[in-house]
DNA sequence: TGCCCTAACTTGGCAATTCCAACTGAGGGT
DNA sequence: ACCCTCAGTTGGAATTGCCAAGTTAGGGCA
């Protein structure tokens, strides 16, 4: 790999969707997080399942672990040769909410016509599961009731 | 305004996140509708506070609004021609729970050294508030435990 | 009537990013 | 020695974004 050192912003933003975004919000960055979520760690998957052009999935794949949302591990399969496959790490696995997030918001205001195509669940159980928000001491609280604020060190957001 | 008739895709996938993003991972989308929760609504203020180029500008309200995202309104100050803003409808306020997602994720693992900018609060009280996942019957479900699954209508995902 | 002002856009040219298809390279098997 | 696979590169076209300058539609004012 020559590493086709990341040209991406240098500067860090104060505000913490915006440097989310500068990592996040390039083309198919969630969508290959996504895909690894459900397991895919190769180079090949994550091209031929997406479509994502190789060269763009080689940038995206160097950001992300530069980024530390991926690990790059080494592989050998039965009789070939080493290579080198994919997986999220514990902050990469942590995105998990926005993905959630983004899906929810499909399908409640934009749902497939053809039916429900993933859902989110508890493990053992089967349960649905979806997105609150719950102050420190666990009480659900009202969506509408809760706003984005200045913090302490807030001077132009 | 000429209507530059979006040309974004056509084709809606079965995926709901891949859906979200086709709409909201264009550069600035999200950024926007980060800026209109704070209260902005017209060009001027998206353009000056986001630093975003005018003609990109033009393009994204005319494909959030397309979408049901915000709504333009006309307006009028004291002693100056109608003009047009942009508010969020209800389906862009819900996408509060994305915006909140991504910021807790930098917030946690990626900080800002200068401190806390942006909080996430409960408008009467100020009690800090945070993402969870709750059952249907409002138990809180443990992040690791809840998977994004194959729905009924799932065929490739 | 005509001129100025403002805020919301357009336009044109350039830069960066993405797309696409074809190609390379490092081993391992045969 | 040659073939196979899979992880990348490479080169060129197309799209998207950036930037600065210009346009437009009224309302106020002279």
């Amino acid at each position: 790999m020559a590493s086709p050192r990341s040209t991406r912003p240098a500067t860090e933003h104060a505000c913490s969707i915006h440097r989310s975004l500068d990592l996040l919000g390039e083309k198919w960055s969630l969508l290959i997080i996504r895909n690894a979520l459900r397991g895919q760690s190769r180079f090949s998957e994550f091209r031929d399942e997406l479509g994502i052009p190789s060269d763009v999935l080689t940038a995206r794949l160097g950001t992300l672990v530069e980024a530390g949302v991926l690990e790059r591990r080494s592989y050998r399969e039965e009789g070939a040769r080493e290579r080198f496959s994919y997986h999220l790490t514990e902050r990469g696995r942590s995105l998990k909410l926005v993905l959630i997030a983004l899906q929810q918001w499909s399908d409640e205001y934009n749902p497939f016509p053809g039916g429900v195509v993933s859902v989110v669940q508890e493990v053992g159980t089967g349960r649905h599961a979806s997105l609150a928000l719950v102050s420190d001491d666990g009480d659900l609280l009202d969506e509408a009731a809760v706003e984005i604020a200045r913090g302490p060190a807030a001077r132009t957001w």
